[in-house]
DNA sequence: AAATCACTTGGCTATTTGGCCAAATGACCG
DNA sequence: CGGTCATTTGGCCAAATAGCCAAGTGATTT
């Protein structure tokens, strides 16, 4: 493998561990039906609210999500919609996996 | 956030966190052209045997592909195409923030 | 049966990740 | 200005990840 293909690799690679992670899809997801800011997140996923901080700058490092400062809040939105297709494929996933699961018992 | 939702991002996660590494999504690539054997994979990618025998088994795991035994060797395929479309979506992704990085250079 | 591929598994270490707490910054209210 | 709310950053620790080497398994050859 070449150096060149390597870093393309990589680079794809970091844009989907952002991704890998439960809470960071739970807040793709709400991003997807409206912006938020870092409280409301916070208060859906119950954690510490610098947890959800860094998770945030995580997506945004990742270039999925970007961020808005309003007075005294900040404002996430998600900026690449076609994000969500994946959804839709790990449900696919998820559901052949268990269907195989089934043969297995049956 | 309830039990059953946080189990459904958990197990979502698990899913794209398989794909979360250079090495497998390059893998994932070649599968999508052909099945290939491990031996294959591991001449691509330059690692140890065991290393790339240990990310297979991650996209195993996962669900993504699936083996087949044929004489000594291990042919593994891609099992769900879908997974496919997550590049485009990425490559969107780094294309815009690269776009946004030119922009502030400017 | 011994040697040899093809692969998987176990063990070890170095690095990364994820979480909380505490401290720092910034806006707004009184 | 002092206090408070919203958020980010730094520090710390526990757990997960990725890599290699070595050892084990299974099929094939001699």
């Amino acid at each position: 493998m070449d150096k060149k293909t390597q870093a393309l690799f990589e680079a794809r690679a970091k844009v989907i561990k952002a991704m890998a992670h439960p809470t960071r899809l739970f807040m793709v997801d709400q991003l997807s039906r409206r912006e938020h800011c870092v409280c409301e997140l916070t208060d859906m996923i119950g954690a510490d609210t610098s947890t959800v901080s860094k998770h945030l700058s995580i997506l945004k490092n990742a270039g999925i999500v970007s961020m808005e400062k309003r007075g005294s809040q900040v404002f996430y939105q998600l900026r690449v919609p076609c994000i969500l297709n994946f959804f839709g494929c790990v449900e696919g996933v998820l559901k052949s996996s268990a269907r195989d699961q089934m043969q297995l018992v049956k």
